[in-house]
DNA sequence: CTTGCTTCTACAGTCGCTGTAGACTGTAGG
DNA sequence: CCTACAGTCTACAGCGACTGTAGAAGCAAG
């Protein structure tokens, strides 16, 4: 079996090195085997496991979920109505995301397109940052940072 | 003039107790004055800025942004094409966001609407994160957690 | 006086990494 | 062989914007 560099996994499955260690420390990854002077050493499912989790985060899956979904992999026999809650939950909380910065973009477009470049003291933007009537529905949660 | 503690400024500007001393903490409210007892005290003054600075968050706006924000107002006579220019610059990763998170949703769904709930072996869901033909545009950030 | 709420400080935890420092290893060229 | 230089190692701090915790002290009402 041929054995890669943490290096080359990096490369392989597009993730930095750094990355790949701190998902081995927080347990996504197994540990790996360790040459004799102490580098970590992979082969091709490493590269398969390492893909699928990028795939993952790449579609907003949060760790833990894969964490589950790859559980859920090895459980082979087991049907996959847990793998398509854990997706539709996680499409429903993009949407819900979305819905949420579309209300966003639509109350900065209306700030943004008042704005007349006058001075400080009659610039729309400033006026409904601190008109206390021009905010958003009441409840709803802090908006996380870009 | 008067005072009010900081349960009570917490409610009339609806934001948390421990979220105004963190305010407090990285300067982006001014140092309260103290009761004898060492308790903050706050006044209208306070009110209004932190009124300010929770609609700024409310519509997305970094606490670098806000700490600006509130630096030019101080400076009135200034023109308003800073204040104009953060808030077009916010709305451009608003809505850039969105359409990353469009993307996303987009592959979400044609994933899940593809899910016939059958055997893990088969499962449609597991089949995309595991294809690496089905990764989204080859280079982009990775997505932010929800 | 007691009960129970509010406030205080200081620090750790969240999430998913990224960056840094300082030391060691592996490889290619001369 | 030696010297560069790239790659790897560990351990820990930092990001952003808070939130939660522990333990102590203050305050108001009954």
């Amino acid at each position: 079996m041929k054995k890669i560099t943490i290096g080359r996994l990096s490369k392989a499955a597009n993730v930095k090195v750094t990355t790949i260690r701190y998902y081995e420390s927080i347990e996504l990854m197994g540990k790996a085997e360790r040459s004799e002077s102490g580098q970590r050493l992979y082969d091709d499912s490493s590269i398969q496991r390492l893909s699928f989790i990028r795939h993952a985060r790449d579609l907003g899956f949060a760790v833990d979920d894969i964490r589950e979904l790859i559980e859920l992999q090895t459980q082979s026999g087991s049907n996959c109505k847990a793998v398509d809650e854990i997706a539709r939950s996680h499409l429903s909380s993009v949407r819900q995301r979305i819905r949420q910065l579309g209300s966003l973009e639509t109350e900065l477009e209306r700030m943004v397109s008042n704005c007349k470049g006058n001075d400080i003291g009659t610039c729309q933007i400033m006026k409904s940052l601190n008109d206390h009537s021009a905010c958003l529905s009441e409840a709803h949660d802090r908006i996380k940072p870009m």
